[in-house]
DNA sequence: TTCGCAAATAATGTCGATATTTTCCGCGTA
DNA sequence: TACGCGGAAAATATCGACATTATTTGCGAA
């Protein structure tokens, strides 16, 4: 098996780190939800260009990371607790199914690169270093990886960006500790192992809300939904 | 009710319209899968400048449409067998999430929707124009567009014009005649509206997968899935 | 003839400048 | 004081030009 490096960011054209960057400060929280994007601002903040900018500040428009009102520029995506829920509910489907069909075409490979992954993941959470985010978000695809579905998987990592979001924006990167997440995350790689699809998927799926509906309460916010 | 004019394409920025008249290329056929996007062509072509070009393409990269190679341009998204199977099979679960939700919360303006988009598409079918197409898609959302899940909706608009590439591709927008496939539309309208949601999912998908399968055949290529 | 290397060609990606549009501010008027 | 109308300031969107990178072409050697 071949075995991937840590994922390069400073590799690449200047958009797509651009691209990252912008869309790490968004999700991170550094920019604020509702937040302008001015274009020389960026310009003078990541040292570059108005053409790659424009290029990140467009793609991040296909993934709800930032709207755009012609003539009018760019601004972070607003949140809510409506647009939260749909977020939740949708993860929860989609990637019931992903996982459903990683589950059956499952492989010794894609076994090994679950394990990985989690292990990759435990470690960061202990050395308590800034990677844990991105190594979470790796666990969870690798769940999905197999599914052989490349625009499913798609939506399941875009739906995963914006979910983490508010996360970051619920100030709780600690909370964690409180629950046991390591356990829950290796029940459900334990069950995905063993092919057992429907306690995976039911695992996965509390898993997400019990984060979800705790996040829920933080976002205040009356509206009905 | 406030009855929506049928959608003005000359209007907007140079993007917008720039990335308008790319995707009709594209999903239309014009543009043939795997085929070289040059700037420059694109450029006298439209009748533009480079960053608008370039914009428009980002979007479609993301859309699924277009694929990028960093430092080697852009292409037309590549067509399969397997990428048509998955599109189906991503349209019939989300559209019968969001048609759910979407009766689920009916009402007296959203029923007129429906109804006045599913005249305009016999109309124009009827007369022939080249606008039915377009109708077509418009019908469709408008089944959808009460679900109150906007990330949902752009997955299933998304979807739908992925989908309607391959049956351009397939050259048979023709062999819509065959099949009665007003009284099919009529049906699920029917359904809807009666708030049947079990018999308007069932007939929603099976309209999508005769189509489908009808089209699958013609795609040719041998590949497993 | 075929292969590989190197120059020429072409295309991408990026930058800085400009025209157009929006936004902000202050002034005059009812 | 409140309102609306300009005009100034700022920001967006777009263009044309340039640097960098890929691709093709042609030449020489095995």
């Amino acid at each position: 098996m071949q075995i991937a490096p840590a994922s390069n960011s400073a590799d690449g054209s200047a958009t797509q780190r651009t691209y990252l960057a912008i869309r790490r400060m968004i999700v991170a929280g550094v920019i604020k939800p509702g937040e302008k994007l001015k274009i020389e601002q960026l310009r003078t903040r990541l040292d570059t260009g108005a053409s790659p900018i424009r290029e990140a500040l467009s793609l991040l428009t296909s993934e709800h990371l930032v709207t755009r009102i012609d003539q009018r520029g760019f601004r972070a995506a607003e949140t809510s607790r409506k647009n939260f829920n749909e977020i939740l509910e949708m993860r929860c489907e989609l990637e019931e199914m992903a996982l459903r069909k990683s589950i059956g075409r499952a492989t010794d490979a894609w076994e090994e690169g679950v394990m990985l992954a989690n292990y990759r993941m435990v470690r960061a959470r202990q050395q308590g270093g800034e990677k844990f985010e991105d190594l979470h978000k790796a666990f969870h695809m690798a769940l999905l990886a197999n599914c052989d579905a490349p625009i499913l998987l798609q939506f399941c990592s875009q739906l995963y960006d914006l979910n983490i979001r508010y996360r970051y924006l619920a100030g709780l990167a600690l909370n964690y500790q409180k629950r046991d997440v390591d356990t829950e995350h290796r029940r459900i790689m334990e069950c995905a192992i063993a092919r057992d699809a429907d306690t995976a998927s039911a695992e996965l799926k509390s898993h997400y809300r019990q984060t979800g509906a705790f996040i829920a309460e933080l976002i205040g916010e009356d509206v009905s939904d």
